[in-house]
Parts: structure tokens; C-alpha cells; sequence
DNA sequence: AAGTGGCTCAACCGCGCTACG
DNA sequence: TCGTAGCGCGGTTGAGCCACT
């Protein structure tokens, strides 16, 4: 037997929300919280389900949203966490502050997405797609250069996959050691698979996988559905024992290069979204407006002031980027406790 | 001024997961 | 172990707005 919708239930109000009915939530949920969502609507005496309510509440009345334009830095966090974590929108607001997933899975839909389909590049996969780039006139630039972004699509679902198999027994492990997680942040550790290891640090089995693809290629070429190319750096490989944080960091190195393409493609003169390098990612106004993800600046600026060398405070720099990302896959703040919770 | 089509986004629906009796 | 309640998530809908003809 199926649970019967909120709708079902008679006599109960749909549709837009007064301000008269905003006002009576809010009040109560101010003096007592909002508790058990399904007996909420009667004890404030509103005429609504509790889903209704609750959605109203996280979506629009929760006094620590914010509303409005989202910014540049916003746009573009968007896109670099959805290439990573596809539609798990809860997954990308945690890491865009006072934003509500479907804000952003809105704002996907309605300008995100056309604006990537717009450029030639599939918004599901962020790849060029197919028929822009089936290098019809035998370039093998291009053919290559499909090759490589299929290589890099291919690697990070096999790492997906590779945490998806391996995180579940930790996790379990871990939270008898160290106590109860949420409801919620055990779906999100379910569906991210992500949890932290002491032992052995994760990121290990993603840098296998880059490094087994696309660290072998030197100097490649990026080029999209305009016809425009893009010249990755040389690789920054080297085979020491920095061996994997290095070929990480080139794979990273790449990514980002073909994330900000995309800005740069879909741009033209003066548009917003050429902000490609720019040291206006650290504006002052937008400080922290991501928690835990400040990969690409680090790396913006790495790759101007010293594009081929991996060594010395870059190399530091490296490793505090690394952990970076890794702590955006794990929604965990870097250097803090690894357990992932509801709006991290 | 009226009609039309496209866009936006708040709200809803249905499913999956966990907790609990 | 099973059934149910409660909640959160992602996908979808539709009312309202706006630009264009």
C-alpha cells in the first residue's frame, strides 16, 4: 500500500502561499521550532499539509536564505559541482550558502542548461557534443581531443564507482565508532560515497584513475563546438613520490581549464561569463561564498605565476588543493571533521 | 489593445530511505 | 522481519509575467 499524497487529504489548501499563511508559520516555527512536520500545520493552524509546510519553510521563508541574481563565482560553482556530482542538488547547495537546492536545480534548468546546450556542450555530460566535434573533416586534433574528454568522463565514473564499493563498510565502521549521523547525512554519505578513511586517503583510488588516463597526454588540445581550441599546458607528470599528487593536479589542472573553456566559449565581449583566470574569483564580496572549494583559484593562479613546476610552495599548495577537493566530494570542510552533515 | 508564445520559479508529486514499533 | 510514519530528494507542473506581433 502506497502512502496517500498531502493532496489527497481533504478540506487542505494547495497553490501559492498568503502572507497571512507565511506570517502563521513563520511565527510558530519561531517560538517552537518546526518539530514533527506533519502535526505542524494543525498546532499553527494552517489549512496545509506538512510537506507543504516544510517546503515553504526551507524554500522561501527560512530566514537564512538569500535571494536574487545569482553571481558569477555562484554560475560557475554550479557547473564545476554538477560536473562532478551530476543532479544532486542537495549535494550542490551545501557548498553554495543561504542557496536552496531547488533554487539551483531552477536556475539549472532554466539558464544553465541552455546555455551549455547553446555552446555545443551536452549539459548532462559537459562534454562537446558528438555531432560538433565528430571531426568530420578527418582533424585529428579533434578525434584525439574526443578521445581525451571520453578517457576523463571515463575515469571519473570509475572512481565514482570505485568510492560507491568501497565507502560502505567504512561507513558503517566509522559511525559506530564516533556516534550517529543524521537521517539526511546518511543518504548524502550513501549517495556520495564518500566517507573519509584515516588509513588511506581516498583520493588515492581517483588519482589512480586519472593517472591510468589522462596524465600520459602531453599538451593536448581542448577544442569545442565553435571550432575553437584549446591548448592544455605540457604535463606537470613527474615521477617522484609526489608521483600521484602531481599527475592529480595536471588531471584537475585540465579539468578546470575545460570548465573555464566554457565560460570563455559561451561569452562574447563583455559578457558575464569571461572570467577565465581571472583574480577576480577571490572577490572580497563573494569571500567564502563556497565552503570548502577554492581549487580553481589556487590553481588559476598557480598555473600563471608557474605553469610547469611542481615543487616548493606550489607543491604545499597543491596538496592543500587536493584536499580541497576531495573535501568538496566528501561536502566536509578541509582540515575539519570528515563526517559529511546537512548543510556543510 | 488583444493574442500568443516563451520564460521563470514556487509548489507539487512520487519515490526511496531510515527510524521505529 | 515486516509494516508504517516521516522526511528529503529530484523531477515535473502550471500560474503569472513579459516580450513580441
Amino acid at each position: 500500500m502506497g502512502r496517500s499524497p498531502c493532496s489527497d487529504t481533504n478540506g487542505l489548501k494547495r497553490g501559492p502561499w498568503t502572507p497571512e499563511e507565511d506570517q502563521k508559520l513563520l511565527d510558530y516555527i519561531k517560538k517552537h521550532g518546526h518539530g514533527s512536520w506533519r502535526s505542524l500545520p494543525e498546532k499553527a493552524d494552517l489549512q496545509r499539509c506538512g510537506k507543504s509546510c516544510r517546503l515553504r519553510w526551507t524554500n522561501y521563508l527560512r530566514p537564512d536564505i538569500k535571494r536574487g541574481k545569482f553571481s558569477l563565482h555562484e554560475e560557475r560553482t554550479i557547473i564545476q559541482l554538477h560536473a562532478l556530482l551530476g543532479n544532486r542538488w542537495s549535494a550542490i547547495a551545501a557548498h553554495l550558502p543561504k542557496r536552496t537546492d531547488n533554487e539551483i536545480k531552477n536556475y539549472w534548468n532554466t539558464h544553465i542548461k541552455k546555455r551549455l546546450a547553446r555552446m555545443g556542450i551536452d549539459p548532462t555530460t559537459h562534454r562537446p557534443k558528438i555531432p560538433s566535434l565528430a571531426s568530420a573533416d578527418g582533424d585529428p586534433k579533434k578525434a584525439s581531443n574526443l578521445s581525451h574528454m571520453a578517457q576523463w568522463e571515463n575515469a571519473r565514473l570509475e572512481a565514482e564507482a570505485r568510492l560507491v564499493r568501497e565507502s560502505k563498510p567504512k561507513q558503517n565502521d566509522q559511525q559506530k565508532s564516533e556516534g550517529p549521523v543524521s537521517v539526511s547525512a546518511n543518504k548524502q554519505l550513501n549517495r556520495m560515497a564518500t566517507t573519509y578513511t584515516s588509513t588511506r586517503p581516498r583520493c588515492l583510488d581517483i588519482l589512480k584513475a586519472w593517472e591510468s588516463t589522462i596524465c600520459n597526454i602531453n599538451g593536448s588540445i581542448i577544442s569545442f563546438g565553435d571550432g575553437s581550441y584549446l591548448e592544455s599546458p605540457p604535463s606537470i607528470l613527474q615521477f617522484s613520490e609526489d608521483r600521484q599528487q602531481a599527475a592529480a593536479m595536471s588531471s584537475l589542472e585540465n579539468m578546470n581549464k575545460n570548465l573555464d573553456f566554457v565560460y570563455d566559449a559561451g561569452g562574447s565581449a563583455g559578457d558575464a561569463w569571461n572570467i577565465v583566470g581571472s583574480s577576480s574569483v577571490n572577490n572580497a564580496g563573494d569571500e567564502n561564498f563556497i565552503e570548502g572549494f577554492s581549487c580553481d583559484y589556487h590553481m588559476n593562479n598557480n598555473n600563471n605565476n608557474n605553469n610547469n613546476n611542481i615543487g616548493g610552495d606550489q607543491e604545499s599548495s597543491n596538496n592543500y588543493c587536493w584536499n580541497e577537493l576531495i573535501s568538496v566530494v566528501e561536502c566536509r570542510q578541509p582540515n575539519t571533521t570528515p563526517f559529511y552533515t546537512r548543510g556543510c
